[in-house]
DNA sequence: CGGCATCCATTTTGATACTG
DNA sequence: CAGTATCAAAATGGATGCCG
């Protein structure tokens, strides 16, 4: 399946090349909450045909962005992980999903599918690392039906799908209330004095949190051009 | 035409439900440069069929990323240009654009296609506004055999791609030179010292140029989350 | 000629069935 | 579970036509 390319010296263009046609983003994105499997991958991107994400994970393996590794035995199974230049493209997403949480926010449609992961990912990019130095915590998210897990240790996020049996607390709210914090327009600390969003469990993990998330994520986030330690 | 959607309640799956198909986001890369009318579009994308491009345009002025204006006789002419939203898009951008500087970086093929705004939008983008205030220079970019125009004034930065009969110095280098700044493997200032990067005219306006413009491209940029201001 | 709309061959995608 | 095979439907590329 030879791939239909732009043919233009241009880093957007190179850019889209391989990662702009349809289902590339989100299968990135699924990959975000850790490794997944052939049937993980399947079951969170409904529509997609089975042929084409066979398809679309070869390409994917082929252009450096995933691997495929082997569990060991007794959970013999393959499953699929970002590499370093998928986690860089990653975390390149972020302002496009700003964007859409700014400009196409809307309440969600009845038949729309709805994951916990989905938005927890991207809330974890915007955790500062450098806050994180000595803190061991694992936190539960309830949003809306759907529930999705972040731990932070020394200086790394990360994010499942769950469940989990031991975590330090809760944070519960809905899906619109996510969208509002993620376009701007609603601060952490008003959403909690309103009760808009929720928090549970042991004291010094519930105040760590609030320390470590940004209280309002900007309308108009700017691309830091010194370099990132690590 | 109905759209093909994603049916996620989810920031990224909304943006892609609007950006995420082919041409679209090179038609904003396009515009960054300044209104262009039908035709000139037509003519930087080649390979877009002239229906297909019709209706990226529809969808995209339907979306609030675009909108059409009418120039004033005798330029009479139609011509499309970003909205604030589009404008928002293209800042977005950017972090995809150098992801794809670092990972996609290559030699140019013999028959692919270069213009020198689609590097010198982007290069724009990375100027500090901040630091413009009373300046008021512009610049030609000789990109290999293509040229474009970048013009800082107080605290505004455009670009087009000309040609203009007044300008104040001249940049020049090639194609692959300025792919490897972006990637962040050269230094602007290594550039010039090896005379790769080379720069003509005014000498006030290329000690401006060489201070406004970042040394060297983080490798890991961060988006920072305090609001940019204005 | 600029600014599209229409038509049709080719690709890509969606949905389901099937296999080791 | 981890895919492949198959086929219909939709999107795209390219050519051509139309209308001020």
């Amino acid at each position: 399946m030879a791939r239909r390319v732009y043919n233009q010296f241009c880093s957007l263009a190179l850019s889209l090349d391989i990662v702009g046609e349809r289902w590339t983003l989100l299968l990135v994105r699924e990959l975000m909450a850790g490794p997944k499997r052939y049937t993980d991958l399947a079951g969170a991107l409904d529509g997609i045909g089975s042929s084409l994400l066979a398809a679309r994970l070869r390409q994917l393996e082929d252009d450096g962005i995933i691997r495929q590794r082997q569990l060991p035995p007794p959970t013999a199974a393959t499953v699929y992980e970002l590499t370093t230049a998928g986690t860089e493209l990653a975390e390149a997403m972020l302002p496009l999903v700003l964007w859409g949480a700014r400009h196409r926010a809307r309440a969600p449609r009845p038949d729309e599918a709805y994951r916990a992961e989905w938005a927890l990912v991207f809330i974890a990019q915007m955790i500062d690392r450098d806050a994180l130095t000595g803190l061991e915590y694992t936190y539960r998210f309830q949003l809306g039906e759907s529930e999705a897990y972040l731990r932070i240790s020394h200086n790394d996020v990360t994010v499942t799908p769950g469940p989990l049996d031991r975590f330090d607390a809760t944070a519960g709210t809905d899906p619109v209330t996510v969208l509002e914090i993620s376009a701007g327009r609603l601060a952490l600390s008003e959403a909690l004095t309103t009760g808009r969003v929720t928090l549970d469990g042991d004291p010094d993990a519930l105040l760590t949190l609030t320390r470590v998330l940004p209280d309002r994520i900007p309308e108009h986030p700017r691309i830091a051009l010194d370099n990132v330690p690590g």
